[in-house]
DNA sequence: TATTGTTATACTCTATAACTATA
DNA sequence: TATAGTTATAGAGTATAACAATA
C-alpha cells in the first residue's frame, strides 16, 4: 500500500506540473504563490522555512517571480535587512488561474471514483496526514524556530 | 485531494529511501533488484524501458550494483551485443532484507488506520491506479515498443 | 555577535550526442 | 541500416561557504 501511495502521489505531482506548465509556472512557484496569498509580508527566510527551501534557492525563486511582476520585494516595516515579500495584483490573478488548473486536475483525478468513494478516500488520506503531522510537530518541537534545520529530514 | 495524495506519496517515498539507506541502497536500486527477481536475463535496455531509465543511466546503475556483487552481466544467449542481467545470491539475499524494510515501513504507514480502513484505502488506491494504467496503456499502445519514448510523459 | 539577503564555488545529476561491436 | 552498451561533454540543480548590511 505504501508503494501504491508513493507511486500515485508521484504521478499526481507530475500531472500538476504539466497542468501548471501551461501558465508558465512550476510546482514550487505555485507553492510560494499559494503561501503568499495567505501569509502576507513575511521575510524570504520565514517563507523558505515554511516551504523547506534554503535561503539561496529562495533568492532565485523570488527573482524569477518578481521579474515577471507576480510578486514584489517591499521594505520590511520592522527589519531593514529583510524584505516583505508580497503578492501583486498580477500574481493574485495568475494564482487564481493556477488554482483553477489544480481544481481541474482534482476533478480528473477523482473521476474513476464514485462520490461516496471520494469522500471515503479523502477521509482516510486526511487521517494519515494528520497522524504524520502529529509525529512531525512533536519531533520538531525541540528545534530552534526560524531555521530550516532539515538535517534529519 | 490530489494535493494530499501528492504530499503523502512524496513523504512515503522519502521514508522508503531512508529505510533502504541502512542497507546501502537507494530507491532506484530497490526497483531494479525487485524487477530482476521476477524477470530474469533481460537486456539493460529492456529493463530500462520498464523502469523508465535511459540507457546511459542504466550503465551507472548496473555498474554500481555489479561492483557490489549483487547482480551480474552475463552473456546474452541470443544477442552478443547485449547482456543478460542477473541477480546473484548476495543480491537476492539483500533484496529480501530490503523487502523486509519495505514491509516494516508499510506497517508503520498503516498504523494510524484500523484494519477495515486499510482495506478500504487499499481498494480505493488500486481503483485509481488501475484507471490510470488503463489510460496509459491505451496511450502507449501506438508507440514503438522497446523504446522509452518519454517525450510526452 | 547573530541574522538577512546575496553571491561564488564546487559538486551531483542528467540529457544529448557520439562511438564500437554486433544484428 | 539499426540496435546494445558505453563514454564524453555540457547543462541544470543544488549545497556549502563566504560576504555586506543590519540587528
Amino acid at each position: 500500500m505504501a508503494f501504491l501511495l508513493s507511486r500515485l502521489g508521484f504521478e499526481v505531482g507530475r500531472e500538476l506540473g504539466h497542468a501548471l506548465a501551461g501558465l508558465g509556472l512550476e510546482v514550487r512557484h505555485f507553492g510560494l504563490l499559494r503561501l503568499l496569498a495567505d501569509r502576507k509580508g513575511h521575510s524570504q527566510r520565514a517563507l523558505g522555512a515554511m516551504l523547506r527551501i534554503t535561503p539561496n534557492r529562495m533568492v532565485a525563486l523570488i527573482d524569477d517571480l518578481e521579474s515577471r511582476g507576480l510578486i514584489e520585494r517591499r521594505p520590511h516595516p520592522a527589519d531593514r535587512r529583510a524584505y516583505a515579500v508580497t503578492l501583486t495584483g498580477a500574481g493574485s490573478a495568475l494564482l487564481d488561474q493556477a488554482l483553477q488548473a489544480a481544481l481541474d486536475l482534482e476533478v480528473r483525478t477523482c473521476r474513476p471514483l464514485e462520490a461516496e468513494e471520494r469522500e471515503q478516500l479523502l477521509g482516510l488520506l486526511r487521517k494519515l496526514a494528520e497522524a504524520k503531522d502529529a509525529l512531525n510537530n512533536e519531533a520538531l518541537a525541540g528545534i530552534h524556530p526560524g531555521m530550516p534545520a532539515s538535517d534529519e529530514d
